[in-house]
DNA sequence: CTCGAGGTATCAGAAAAAAAGATGACCAGC
DNA sequence: GCTGGTCATCTTTTTTTCTGATACCTCGAG
C-alpha cells in the first residue's frame, strides 16, 4: 500500500531542506536531481502534507516541512549515535572538559549536540562558560579553555588556533508573512535596504552585518536595535521591520496569526561559519580530545 | 563501500531481538527467513560487532546487541512519532489525566511512552498514581481514574473493563553467566526447580509464579524473596540463585564481571501481558481518549 | 518579447537492492 | 540413527531506486 518510509527519503529530505535546493541537495549527497524530486515526492505522498513551497530559484519549508525536519533531523543523528557506539568501548573516560563558547552559538548550537555526547560519556563534565568572541579567544589562547566554540566566520587570523568549521548556516531574510519586499519573490539587499531593519547585537550582529552591506555598497535602514532574539522574534513577526538572520537561529514563530517567514536573498550574503578551536600546539586532555573529535563527526554529515 | 544502513534493516533486527527467533521475526513482519538473516548479517558486518548469539533454538543478544537494540527502538519509535505528528493539529488539547498504573509497568513500561506523548501533547499534565493492581482496578471502576495500566494476564473478569493489550512480553529465566543450569542450554522447569529460586514480590509476582509453575506441576525452591528489582538483579548476578521474569524488566547487569543472562525456558510459560483498562461505558474526557488512542497505536508494532 | 539560465517535475530504461524459495549444516531430543 | 526445529547460503525473481533526457516554469537581461 503506502510503501514505506526510507532513512534514504529521511537523508535526502534533510540535504533539500538544509540547502533549500533539490538541485543542490542532490550534489550534496552525490545522486541526481530527480532522486532528491523523488524522495521528497514520496515523503509527500506518505505523510499527506506538504513539505516544501516549491519558489523560482529553490524551495522553502513550509510549517509542516520545518516540523518534519526536526524530526528527521533527530532520526538521523539518533542512528550516527547508534552506529558510533559499538566500536569504542571506551566511553569510561571521566573528567572535565573547560570549553567557552560565544551567547548565540552556546544557545542555539551547541545544546542537542551536548546532550548526545553526555549520552555517550556519562562521566565527562562540562565547564562550560558563555563569553564573547573575544574572551573566548583569549582563554583559549592562554590555556584558561581547552576549546573554545564560536563565530568563525568573525574571528581574524583563525590561523592562530587549531580550527575547525561545524557548521555553515546560509543567512535569509525575515520578514512576516505577507510583508510587503517578499511580494517581489526574490528580494535583494537593494529592496531590504528600503525596510526598516532590526539588528540583533549578540555576538556581533553589527561588525558581521557591516560587513556584507558594505560589499554590496549599501546600508541597512536600522530602525531597531536588541540583544534580545525573543524580542527580535516578536518585533518581525509584527511587521515592525525585517533582518537578515543565520537558519541556525530560525524557528517558526507563530502567535495570533502573525507568522515569519525566511526567504534567501538574491545577492551573495556569506554564509555564518560555526567553528571550534583550541590552542594551537597543546595537546588537548583526553575529555577535550574525545569532545573534539565527536563534535568533528557528529557535524560531518 | 560499507553500504549504509537503512530502517528495513532497524526493523527486522527489533523483530528478531524482540521474538528470539530469526524465523519467527520473520512471519512477524511477513517476510522469509532469508530477509530476516539477511539484514542481521549486514547489520552485524556494518557495525562490526556480533548482535546476536545463534543458539539451537533460536537467537540471544549480546551485550552489544542489546545496547544496539535500544537505539534501533528509539529510532524506530521516533519515525512513528515524526509520522503521527503532521497528520493531526489538535495537539492543542490541554486537561488532566488521571490515570493509575502498577509498580512494575510505572518502573519499567511507561516512561518513555509519556515522555512520547508529551513531545505531542505538551499542555496535557498527568494526575499520576502507582497503586496495586487491586486498587487501580477499583478506581478505574468506581471512575475516580480514567486509565489505568496493569499487567493485565493477573487480572480477573477482564471483561469488567474496556481493556486492550499494550504488549506482550516474554518470560524467560535469568541466572549469571557461568551458571551451572546454563550448561543445558535448553533449561526446563524441572531444572529450574532444582535451583536456589529468587521471587520477585511487587506486582503479585507470587501469584503469576505459581500460576506457571503449578500447570507444570511443579513448584521452584525459594531461597529468597525481594520487593527490589535492584537487589534482585544483584543477588542473581553473584550467583545467590536464578529467577524467572519478563523481558520488559530485563537489563543488561555487570559489575566486577559479574553478568546476567537470559535463556528462553523448554517449558511452555504464558507471556506477561500488560494492558490499559478504563470503564466500560464511560466516555472518557478528550485528553484520555488522545491517551488510550496514543498508546494503543504506539505499542501496535 | 524573446531568450537563456536557473530551478523542479516527469518519464523510460538501466542498475541495484531486496525477497523468495530451495538447499545445506547444525543441534537437540527421541 | 532419525526427526523437527534452528540459521546460513545460494540462485532466481521481483521490487525499488537511480539516472539522464526532456518538459516546463519563472525570472531577468538584452
Amino acid at each position: 500500500m503506502t510503501s514505506d518510509v526510507t532513512l534514504r527519503q529521511l537523508r535526502y529530505f534533510a540535504a533539500a531542506a538544509e540547502t533549500g535546493q533539490f538541485s543542490m541537495a542532490a550534489a550534496s549527497v552525490f545522486v541526481s536531481q530527480s532522486a532528491i524530486t523523488n524522495a521528497v515526492l514520496l515523503l509527500e505522498d506518505r505523510l499527506g502534507v506538504k513539505l516544501f513551497d516549491r519558489r523560482p530559484h529553490g524551495v522553502a519549508l513550509t510549517a509542516e516541512g520545518h516540523s518534519f525536519y526536526q524530526h528527521a533531523r533527530h532520526i538521523l543523528d539518533s542512528l550516527q549515535d547508534a552506529l558510533r557506539e559499538p566500536r569504542f568501548r571506551i566511553n569510561d573516560l571521566h573528567g572535565a572538559i573547560r570549553i567557552a563558547a560565544t551567547y548565540s552559538v552556546l544557545g542555539y548550537f551547541l545544546p542537542p549536540l551536548f546532550a548526545r555526547f553526555r549520552a555517550n560519556y556519562p562521566d565527562i563534565d562540562f565547564d562550560l562558560h558563555d563569553r564573547g568572541r573575544r574572551k573566548v579567544e583569549a582563554a583559549v589562547l592562554c590555556g584558561e579553555m581547552e576549546l573554545g566554540v564560536v563565530i568563525l566566520s568573525n574571528v581574524d587570523h583563525r590561523e592562530r588556533f587549531g580550527h575547525h568549521v561545524l557548521m555553515r548556516s546560509r543567512r535569509q531574510l525575515w520578514a512576516a508573512s505577507g510583508h510587503p519586499v517578499l511580494e517581489q519573490p526574490y528580494p535583494s539587499l537593494a529592496d531590504i535596504a528600503r525596510q526598516p531593519y532590526i539588528l540583533l547585537t549578540i555576538d556581533e550582529g553589527e561588525e558581521s552585518n557591516r560587513r556584507y552591506w558594505t560589499d554590496n555598497g549599501l546600508a541597512p535602514n536600522v530602525a531597531f536595535r536588541t540583544n534580545g532574539m525573543e524580542a527580535l522574534r516578536g518585533l518581525v513577526a509584527h511587521g515592525f521591520g525585517v533582518t537578515i538572520l543565520s537558519d541556525m537561529v530560525y524557528r517558526p514563530w507563530s502567535l495570533e496569526g502573525k507568522k515569519i517567514e525566511a526567504r534567501p536573498i538574491l545577492d551573495a550574503i556569506p554564509h555564518l561559519e560555526v567553528g571550534l578551536i583550541w590552542a594551537k600546539d597543546a595537546t588537548l586532555a583526553a575529555p577535550a580530545e574525545a569532545l573534539r573529535q565527536f563534535l568533528i563527526q557528529a557535524c560531518g554529515n
